[in-house]
RNA sequence: GGAGCGGUGGCCGAGAGGCUGAAGGCACCGGUUUGCUAAACCGGCAUACGGGGUCAACCUGUAUCGAGGGUUCGAAUCCCUCCCGCUCCGCCA
């Protein structure tokens, strides 16, 4: 969350912040709001305060007069009128603080300058890799699947409904390569910590990386038990550190997990659905950093990297985007989207998405770092982004790596992997 | 699921209605001293939010002893609910 002095200090910014999101008509009015509660708040805390005060001086007083021996009845009294006072102002207080900090959960961050302004329409491509192949050339990716056996939709529609999806053969087997040539490739290249979380959280998990309260429509939840299946492992990943102090010699921290993430995708049901390209339950490789907030631009930069260096290990064209304002996720200061190009569907898809928070979820889920000893804590910077999302991937690969004959050839980093160098 | 015990500052650990923002120790920072390392001694050492201010270092108020409520003029201390940990029993694997 944005910090609620920016509210005081900074509305000016808040309010470019939103613009430059295209949402100034949204959230315009509720940083108007959140800077008249801002100030009654603070009234409120001056009133309760002097009289906390007055009450703590009293009681003082007639703890004094008690051991005296004295009378302190009347004393007494007038204390316990202020009390009633101050019930009454902690009550007002509670509203105008709730609602105030309510307000800062629903704004969103601030993007870099370098971010341009505007939706969609204004992302840039900054740069593209590999030659794609013609769109239309080949046929898209649930086509050949179905021919060489990799997918039954049908019976994942059977069991849990449409966008499950059940991996079968060499399907299965494609996926579990891609985990371990990824997962190898960021512990082993580029020092990443392997981790195995939960697949479940709880909602000050949820809260602390930004998915609640904004979008709880999109999370499945086993409300019996107030868990909430994860989106990304960017959430227990990230959480991992909440309501910590870390050394800061140990920065940057690199975590990587491979996980299982849900997504109710509500309010897209029918919208690029086909095969592999939305489902409501995938495997991805997520690739988390914790930095300060000197280092965070270089980390941003370093951890794009590390994804692209996946697609490009696996000989898959594709391109780095740098989403403007309007379509950088809620938390994000700055977002690049790598998309794969899959000549099948010829689509760009989108096989990870690579962000700099900031101190945004650092501030929500309280983590921050000591730069040195007896040096004050500071909030860390944190960032992940997808190495890779694997439907899409796979996508991708079955449509890049497409033969006439219908059959598959295996990208060359997989085969020790998978075993054979040909699916057909 | 049942029973018992426990949760206090960066860490360990006292305290059992007012004298406790919290003894003592460790760690850490500054100083003194010994030719280096080490030791000894002295001092310092929480966070958040208000207010003031020649506004990053100063003064002042409030809150914080797992969380949230309650009793009281006054709660780390008493009561209730919840969360977490440990031990034992039961259940499931």
């Amino acid at each position: 969350m944005i910090d609620g002095r920016m509210v005081r200090e900074q509305a000016g910014a808040l309010r470019e912040g939103v613009r430059r999101r295209g949402s100034l008509d949204k959230h315009g009015p509720l940083i108007d709001r959140a800077e008249r509660l801002d100030r009654e708040r603070r009234l409120t805390i001056q009133a309760v305060e002097e009289r906390k005060a007055a009450r703590n001086t009293a009681s003082q007083e007639v703890a004094r007069m008690k051991k005296a021996g004295e009378n302190a009845d009347e004393l007494v009294a007038s204390a316990r009128e202020l009390g009633a006072d101050i019930a009454r102002l902690e009550t007002e207080l509670a509203a105008s603080q709730g609602e105030f900090d309510a307000i800062l959960l629903e704004l969103p961050n601030v993007t870099l300058p370098e971010v341009p302004e505007g939706d969609a329409t204004k992302n840039v491509i900054v740069s593209t890799w590999g030659e794609p192949r013609a769109a239309g050339s080949v046929k898209p990716h649930w086509e050949v699947a179905e021919k060489l056996g990799l997918l039954d939709l049908p019976r994942g529609a059977k069991i849990s409904g449409s966008g499950f999806i059940v991996y079968r053969g060499r399907g299965a087997k494609l996926q579990r390569a891609l985990m371990n040539f990824s997962v190898d490739l960021h512990t082993r290249e580029f020092g990443y910590e392997e981790t195995q979380v939960p697949l479940f959280v709880n909602r000050d998990a949820m809260i602390g990386t930004s998915q609640l309260p904004k979008f709880e429509e999109d999370m499945y939840a086993l409300r019996d038990d107030a868990l909430f299946a994860i989106p990304t492992a960017e959430v227990p990943v990230t959480n991992l550190f909440r309501e910590e102090i870390l050394d800061g010699a140990t920065l940057p921290l690199a975590l990587t997990a491979f996980s299982a993430c849900f997504r109710r995708e509500a309010g897209s049901a029918g919208k690029d659905t086909r095969g592999l390209l939305r489902v409501h339950q995938f495997d991805k490789v997520e690739l988390v950093r914790f930095s300060t907030p000197e280092d965070s631009p270089a980390q941003h930069e370093l951890l794009t990297s590390h994804a692209e260096q996946v697609l490009q290990r696996l000989g898959i064209p594709h391109r780095r985007l740098l989403l403007a304002a309007g379509d950088t996720g809620f938390g994000s200061a700055k977002t690049y989207d790598l998309e794969a190009f899959a000549p099948g569907v010829g689509q760009w898809l989108e096989v990870s998405s690579c962000s700099n928070f900031g101190e945004f979820q650092a501030r929500r889920a309280s983590i921050r770092y000591r730069p040195a000893s007896g040096e004050k804590p500071r909030f860390v910077h944190t960032l992940n982004g997808s190495g890779l999302g694997f439907p899409r991937t796979i996508a991708a690969i079955l449509e890049h790596y497409q033969n006439p004959d219908g059959s598959v050839t295996v990208p060359e980093v997989l085969r020790p992997y998978f075993g054979s160098d040909v699916i057909r």
